[in-house]
DNA sequence: ATCCATACAATCTCTC
DNA sequence: GAGAGATTGTATGGAT
């Protein structure tokens, strides 16, 4: 593709088959979204709070060391202002 | 859970057994997005515009008549205006 | 517009005035979004880490029985699941 | 705060300032954003629909020379797949 | 290093 | 009242 106006015979297999794949990958993450989706139906049907569910999950998925230092960042600013 | 306030041994195996079947279902959503960015990568080296292939994608992913029906009172509305 | 396939004179005006008078908005916004990033640079000038004042505005304006309700039921899912 | 550790009391002072402005710049934003689903909502109710009313003021939002040149590509590469 | 753009998460509204 | 869809804010990665 020197020339962004033209496309050869060649090129449209290629993009044919790059939109393709996307798609693909597309459903598989569609298909995963609905599992979750799944996951968190059932455990709210057995009483929990699937919002707090999801921020354990966000929590575990941070780096310990990072999340500590933001905490004491956050603790010194409290304190700075008087509490929130 | 009929307590909110306290949480039995079972429902402790329950909300674990939760959090880890969804983390599982992040990791491979997160190999997905590698994997669609490898094909976006891939496809830019080739000289194709990114951007412009998703928007196909996008616009394959929406329902036909829907998409000419929206595109009809776009037109309507834009001809009301006077143009762009 | 009891058709949507036509629009009368009078519509026309109402569609354009509706469009120019978020346009107007939009702009207003734009301005605000411009204000508060230079107060972040600002801040970010004289060494405070900006993600973590907005962390705090964040929970300033949220109500605080709700934000210590949630708080417990997070604490109350970590001892359950033996910490983070 | 050349010692992150630390705030002197200069800084409370400045830290508190930045919040305040910001939580201000973020009122003002919320009654914008009061006020143009306002105007939404009134064009709703003269039967216009504004999720496309919203999309003709992204269009002319857009840098018409840039705007012609992406629906260019896009043809182009509808055209290279045989349309949507 | 800053800025932009995409993607993800959360909130909120509307519909059924 | 629950579920879906849309919108907004946030975070991360890429480009300049």
């Amino acid at each position: 593709m020197s020339d962004p106006d033209t496309i050869t015979a060649a090129a449209q297999g290629r993009l044919l088959s790059f939109i393709e794949r996307l798609e693909r990958l597309d459903e598989d993450r569609a298909a995963l979204a609905e599992d979750a989706k799944g996951v968190l139906q059932e455990a709210k049907g057995e009483g929990f709070d699937t919002k707090i569910i999801q921020k354990i999950i966000h929590l575990r998925a941070q780096d310990p060391a990072r999340r500590m230092e933001e905490e004491a960042i956050l603790d010194l600013y409290l304190s700075a202002i008087g509490g929130l």
